[in-house]
DNA sequence: CTGAAAGCGCTTACAG
DNA sequence: CTGAAAGCGCTTACAG
């Protein structure tokens, strides 16, 4: 059983296949009775329109790629469900790849445009390397690529983002009501956009409070449960200990705690902590985690709004401005009032 | 600045359309010379192929769709890498979609084959509609669909899974030679494929072993966080109080911990627990996680292998029986031997 | 080893 | 409102 064509449809319905083309595209402009024969001969036939022939005539690929730095990270997962989600409202796929694997199968990243597999491109990786953004920034579909999460300084493009620095700020201000003043942010990793931002806001609050931050009050870490494990080492290694911590990420948060844990270090009794990201497993973490919440679902669902208008209305002058999201402090049981035991 | 054409190419090269594209896909039959020149025609012109052209005639999509359950799910992260990793040695791209949003957006699953967007699919939900599984089994491409990690019972798609039945045998010797007697099973959701595989191994087993099941020691739970805080208070509610739990997931292994732990009961000091899958979150758990590993990157691997040999050769006679791949025990803090106190 | 030509299955400007 | 015809950019059987 072969699968039937236009040419198959238009013969059942004795019209020409323009005419079943239009229907199917544009019904308003054929009459009701070629309306009729036709739907019926797609039903008769099983008519599934072929969209290789379609792309091609139309020059439009009818996907959109996804760039993730890294497939295994489940705080995208969300994120990809609310682009997948505005896309297919408007018949388009979506592509997926990660900046590794991009680089190790040999191509670049343009190709992806330039080959018509997508149209257009939503990137969730800032670290892409200064030559791959530089191509992307100097190709004639740059109006298509759109960042979202992360971004690239200098550049151009588009992008969604939550609050980043007014993240941080709630944070240390969470923190500072609580009754603490010796406040320690573990940080994302360096060279990260994210990790810049939130640690440059976090510094600008403490400064605002009139608070003092010894310099080994910043923890290096790179946003993984590992990070925060070595950065509990550091904790408790120091001569004159935070009583709370502000982490970049709820991973960070998470190995932190884990590793005092084995330490019987208590949180939040002798020490309070928080993330940033809300992951779904900040709720069920023991003790719940106290973190900043970005709306994942929404940042994709705006990120593929804004590439589809750019797609669809390529003349139209859009905003190149950022959308940035708000975030919001959602509070477990993680951070506590400060105690006189932890000031001794 | 248009995108070059084959056109292009030959014009500069001097030669034919048709020499252009044996040399792109089939150097050896072009001769040296005419190699050399179509390859710096190539370079002059900046060509990219295009792949809706290619793929009109060629028939292919040049691509595969990957059908998960929910996109949300980091589980599947890893499996995803695994099958991208394969197809983009191939020159496939991985196309992505949820059970739930094809659903949303009135598509049929068939769709994906019947319009030429994909052309395989690799199916991780066992749990489709049994009209769903009817269309594609019917289907002229059904040779094109493979399930992994979950399948359909009945269904003669071919599939990749891991050794279900081997993990829960396992979990309840490693149980068992720790002394453990009374031992749970706390189960994935009714009607799912894991769930009754792994919990028919573990009564299996458990009788083998001539020991004792009592009903309730089966306790219903759904592969969820939330599911593996409930049991926990079945568990706390019980007269007789099983000493270990196998739990048919991580996630629900963690679920029971943390609510475990938010009533003050140890584990494993009062009760062991352990998992299935070895998510990568198993080992950074408080306690770490003693469970049983699935190669999930080798799954996904394992998958697009079998999937592209199907495709690339569709006469070739293919077994259509199950890849099983194994499964490990990993140990670790979660499980201990039993002590005294657990059988007052 | 190479070229001329057909054709994959659509859409759309043009003419009526 | 409808049809004939061109063409999107490739690949490949055929002929030489």
């Amino acid at each position: 059983m072969k699968t039937s064509t236009l040419q198959d449809v238009a013969r059942v319905a004795k019209v020409s296949t323009a005419t079943v083309s239009r229907t199917l595209s544009n019904p308003d402009v054929v009459s009701e009775s070629t309306r009729r024969r036709v739907s019926e001969a797609v039903k008769v036939t099983g008519y599934r329109i072929n969209r290789a022939a379609r792309n091609l005539r139309t020059q439009r690929a009818h996907s959109v790629l996804v760039l993730l730095p890294n497939l295994a990270n489940p705080f995208f997962a969300t994120i990809l469900e609310g682009i997948s989600r505005h896309l297919s409202q408007l018949g388009y796929s979506m592509l997926i790849a990660s900046t590794k694997q991009v680089h190790d199968s040999g191509e670049r990243l343009i190709d992806y445009l330039d080959d018509a597999r997508a149209d257009g491109m939503i990137i969730l990786d800032g670290g892409l390397a200064p030559e791959v953004v530089e191509m992307l920034a100097a190709a004639p579909q740059a109006k298509r690529i759109l960042f979202a999460c992360e971004w690239v300084d200098g550049a151009s493009f588009p992008s969604v983002r939550c609050q980043n620095r007014q993240g941080a700020r709630v944070a240390v201000s969470h923190l500072y009501e609580l009754g603490h003043r010796k406040i320690a942010h573990l940080t994302g990793p360096e060279g990260n956009v994210l990790m810049h931002t939130r640690m440059d806001a976090f510094v600008l609050e403490m400064a605002a409070r009139d608070l003092e931050l010894k310099p080994e009050w910043i923890i290096p870490g790179d946003f993984s449960l590992s990070a925060g494990c070595h950065a509990a080492k550091a904790w408790v290694a120091m001569q004159d200990r935070p009583t709370a911590v502000f982490c970049a990420s709820d991973q960070l948060a998470m190995g932190f705690i884990a590793e005092l844990s084995r330490r019987d270090v208590k949180v939040p009794d002798d020490v309070s902590v928080m993330g940033f990201d809300d992951i779904e497993l900040a709720e069920q973490f023991i003790p719940p985690l106290t973190s900043i919440r970005q709306d994942r679902l929404l940042i994709g669902e705006t990120a593929a709004k804004m590439l589809m208008e750019r797609i669809v209305s390529p003349d139209v002058e859009h905003s190149s401005s950022a959308a940035v999201l708000p975030v919001s402090l959602v509070t477990r049981e993680s951070t506590a009032p400060l105690v006189a035991a932890q000031t001794e």
